[in-house]
DNA sequence: ATTTAAATATGATATTTATCATGTTTTAGT
DNA sequence: ACTAAAACATGATAAATATCATATTTAAAT
């Protein structure tokens, strides 16, 4: 088992305000786990009693409507966190967490590291930080939401994932995802997310080598309306 | 000037976490402010240093879209407090704020207060957790926002409003609100709230006394579809 | 390699919602 | 009390999006 103080993810998150001390103790109880792609890290209602430091991988975070369809309202990568809410309150989670690659995640049991959080006041002040910003972030979801188009929302989408997951070597976006998962995030229809992605092809702002889509167009993207 | 110690609204909020020596220092330096319903009390983009407690009111945290239109993101009451994100990092809010009925603010500068965040663990926890519910309760706007019809998202504002925020001894709802307020907490079209607040009307959900509005059928409101 | 299932694609149509036009009522200011 | 402005209301129409039907392509499993 690798240890948390050698660990050059930590550096990413929160974990890095922990000093070298507490990091032992974090080792030496964490447990380590590999997760397929498509699997699920937790269910939306469980009690995680600890967080997870995603080591490889992308996974999204997505809350059943009633109507039935999963939302996305996240994708979280290599270097981050989940489940810090876990930490403050002992409410169960309100997400849902499925695997986009294969994955590995160290879970740290939340007993381990709950007096960290009551004692070391650069860790807190990181995760109320890493809030503030998720809590900044999720305003702006609503307004685009509430007030752009679905056609101007999956523009936005594809330029996030850009943005926040980078390119393989062939310029095409490096997270995969199907257009369900697209529906998924922009809150429409699987076919909207086709015949929009189609029209966006029609115009030059992508194209597609295989499922892998590649943004041609950053302006175009960036202009649309 | 009133003081903090004897104040009974941090009872509702974090500042029921510090110490008396704390509130006694924060009471000398605290400001007071009357917002007359309609002002704007801050600006998105502006740097607050600093918190406001609410003694009294009720305001709206709006973002202006892209399209020019606003969207209410919350609605914010008496003993809550506006701001925290400030304390957290020095970047300027998201949100402008405006009363939306006569109001009465204390406000503590930051540097005040910076240091009880540093220092007092139970005031820390309690903006945390704060946070965390702002965050999960975000993510349920995320969701209906994406997910439900205009017809639904009116339904549970309306279920909303009467749920947090109470009503009048006439049984309407104590948040005065006017349809494009509506229209912008939903994001839609100020018509299309006439529209079918006009429908709750006849099919008997509510009924309206001047411009208030009362609700007379919950469980019908929670059975929109 | 072949079969089966899943994902992608596209057309036709229905539904929802926005926009524009116009009229009425309410509110605020003198 | 009177006038102007704002808020509310409703109809007609256009635009956006969902839904249903049905191919086609791609991936997965034996």
């Amino acid at each position: 088992m690798s240890k948390c103080e050698q660990c050059i993810i930590r550096q990413f998150n929160s974990l890095k305000a922990l000093t070298k001390e507490e990091l032992l103790r974090i080792s030496a109880c964490k447990t380590s786990r590999i997760i397929k792609k498509g699997e699920v890290i937790f269910e939306e209602g469980e009690s995680l009693n600890g967080i997870f430091c995603i080591k490889d991988g992308v996974c999204k975070l997505t809350k059943l409507s009633a109507n039935g369809k999963d939302q996305i309202i996240k994708l979280v990568e290599k270097g981050q966190i989940l489940g810090q809410r876990s930490l403050i309150s002992d409410e169960r989670t309100n997400l849902r967490a499925t695997a986009l690659n294969d994955m590995e995640l160290c879970f740290i049991p939340k007993a381990e590291i709950i007096n960290d959080l009551k004692k070391n006041n650069n860790f807190t002040m990181d995760i109320l930080k890493n809030m503030a910003d998720d809590l900044r972030e999720a305003d702006d979801v609503i307004v685009n939401m509430a007030q752009k188009s679905v056609r101007q929302r999956l523009a936005e989408a594809l330029l996030d994932i850009e943005e926040n997951f980078g390119t393989n070597p062939d310029g095409t976006l490096s997270v995969l995802l199907s257009r369900e998962d697209f529906a998924s995030i922009v809150g429409t229809a699987t076919e909207s997310v086709i015949r929009v992605l189609s029209q966006f092809k029609k115009e030059g702002f992508i194209s597609t080598i295989g499922k892998y889509i590649k943004i041609e167009d950053i302006d175009g993207l960036r202009r649309v309306e």
